[in-house]
DNA sequence: TTCCTTGCAAATCGTTTGCATAATG
DNA sequence: CATTATGCAAACGATTTGCAAGGAA
């Protein structure tokens, strides 16, 4: 895979970095079009794309039917708000032991897991 | 929520029950159809949004963009095939413990979680 | 007769892609 | 110069929805 450099590719890096949250192409598109008012949501999906296949982003699918877009490519667990929607990190270890416990009783090759959990954010709980 | 009784509802459901894998919306709509042939896609979306509603089936996100349909509501783990995309049941139990452990560090409320697994099935594996 | 359900088609939403042009190495 | 990246718009696939007609209680 043969890379050149682009002004946008290195926008959309900068701005991921500074989320902690996990936004969206259409928020990556948002946010960087401030910078580069003419870009496209084709590039920013383009470059999302190919960030995510060399593995330099992480592409989150937590079932809310839009994929999320992670700077953080560290193995760790994510909540999603089912009211709110948002998606956050948590400190939660992961551990591979799930993996080798479901290996056992499994003819085929396992090569990873995807867990989310879900629920309300404290933002989306009452207080009274 | 009101509901009156539908030929069409009873044979998706008949269908869904009839299967092991783990049907997508097409793959419903293309057998319901041998018995209702005029039966449209519309009816089937509406049909399994429906019943996964009311908790009758199971909608189940992989992340391959297709949404695809459980009969089975018991909470159970998944295996994705990366290469022929197949969806197949896991026997390992679902442990509860790793949502108490994530909810000792987090604000929110954790409702549930949501692991599927994935790699190369035993068909996909090949075998010299 | 009420109102839920259907079939049909059009609409929507997120994402991808073809193409001509611009930028990179 | 060779090739990758861009902007634009059109295309796409999965799913939803508006509407008038049909069916269940």
């Amino acid at each position: 895979m043969n890379l050149k450099h682009s002004k946008q590719r290195d926008s959309i890096k900068e701005f991921l970095a500074t989320r902690k949250d996990h936004p969206t192409a259409d928020v990556v598109y948002m946010n960087v079009r401030q910078s580069f008012p003419n870009i496209s949501l084709g590039t920013v999906y383009r470059n999302l794309t190919l960030l995510a296949d060399i593995g330099e982003i992480a592409r989150l699918r937590v079932g809310d039917g839009v994929d999320h877009f992670d700077y953080d490519t560290n193995p760790h667990y994510h909540f999603v708000c089912s009211e709110c929607g948002d998606v956050t990190d948590l400190n939660t270890p992961v551990t591979n032991q799930i993996i080798k416990d479901v290996q056992e009783t499994f003819e085929g090759e396992i090569k990873g897991q995807v867990t989310y959990f879900y629920g309300r954010c404290s933002n989306c709980i009452p207080k009274n």
